[in-house]
DNA sequence: TTCCCTACTATTGGATCCAATACGGCTAGA
DNA sequence: TCTAGCCGTATTGGATCCAATAGTAGGGAA
């Protein structure tokens, strides 16, 4: 998202963009210990890029390092994931402010083929992938240099718990969302920012509350269940 | 703020913590280069640990990583502070929500210790930590696991320019600010989240609007000037 | 005089080796 | 049989050495 695309020489660069795409692909659940050496290994690297590169997942939170201990895939409670939740709708109804007023008509037609797609759409993970390129593109037009990067945090950290809960869901739950998507899409094509806002605050504030009734998501006791 | 206190055995918490005392403290100016060298020298251990300390500082917002390159402290253009500050405005009337509920008759007592001792003082060294010192306890109450750090960050790289900015306003420019606080102390006094809310969020608008007359304090062209 | 190319040096990145820590199993004692 | 303490092993943290990169200075040609 920031360093990495323009010269992925530095092998610390590397790992950690692999081990975030298997992250975030659900290839490593939470819960689930990084050995170093292993991880070393995996890509014929010593350790040192590799503890390197376990920091800059933690900066990503993705990652949880305890000193002397090791270096786990980030878990979430239930509470901490409501956290995230609530966090999100404070935060992106300002990010999509920031960016509509510089959304070119091209990203806009975009936005509509993506929500058209979605709605058409059978597959959990397909709906996933989707999903997260119709609201991120929302937020392109934002010239910021740090919110943006704060908002995909937000997103990599919660996306396990996205995936198990849309499995749940099944595919009859997507309504609300498709609709919310098409009201999000018709404000942002009428520049309405003030709606815009309210009907993504709406959105995400509902994902949070549907969440919370499928407390099976989440570990019951959230201590490092280590191996 | 997280792992460190407890065994502070680990040379690279160290490393991190005094450093990032240091940058707090304005001893650091932003723009200014680390060397991990002359950094490792001054704490008398070898490079890597420094490594690792820059790394944990970048997490923290204070420092700025290029690979290949080195390690800059983190510099705001006008522009990313009043995202900042933005932020700020949306999350951490969130956390005060939050927090009230669960804040201690000591706790409260405490905070009105500090209001006023604010409204006594004139020094601006004293004037930023009471301030500090005083939002952050406002947020104690809340049983946060990342809400309450992200707001730290935001305070931490905001710092230097709240630092800058109170220096131009001298004395005279801080009343309202107290004014504020005290609003916000009695509306925490009645219970009243929704009015705390709405009191902080105007708080931290008008620092943002101030900041924003005060163009000076930051660099003009924002290429990493260097050393 | 100016621009470009080349070579040098300072600094960062990575590999390997050694030290320190933590966890698990074992034994001994009650 | 259960508990406490010790020790051994697996794994992380740190130091040192070597490699790679980038920025700079100097020289040559137009």
């Amino acid at each position: 998202m920031s360093v990495s695309s323009e010269s992925e020489l530095a092998t610390s660069h590397r790992i950690a963009a692999a081990l975030k795409e298997d992250i975030l692909a659900g290839k490593y659940p939470p819960g689930v210990r990084l050995r170093q050496e292993d991880v070393a290994d995996q890509f014929g690297a010593s350790r040192s890029p590799v503890r390197e590169a376990f920091r800059m997942l933690e900066a990503d939170g993705l990652v949880n390092l305890v000193a002397h201990t090791g270096a786990w895939i980030a878990q979430l409670s239930l509470a901490e994931c409501e956290e995230m939740y609530q966090i999100r709708e404070r935060i992106e109804p300002l990010l999509l402010r920031l960016s509509i007023p510089h959304l070119t008509k091209n990203k806009i037609d975009q936005l509509a083929e993506l929500a058209d797609k979605m709605e058409k759409n059978r597959e959990i993970e397909v709906f996933l992938k989707l999903d997260r390129e119709f609201h991120l593109l929302s937020y392109a037009g934002a010239e910021t240099a740090l919110l943006g990067e704060m908002v995909h945090r937000l997103w990599n950290t919660t996306q396990h718990y996205r995936r198990a809960y849309t499995r749940l869901l099944a595919n009859d739950g997507f309504k609300p969302a498709h609709y919310e998507h098409h009201l999000l899409l018709s404000a942002i094509l009428k520049n309405d920012v003030d709606d815009a806002e309210r009907v993504l605050f709406g959105h995400i504030r509902r994902t949070r509350l549907e969440l919370a009734q499928h407390p099976n998501v989440f570990p019951e006791n959230k201590n490092k269940q280590k191996y």
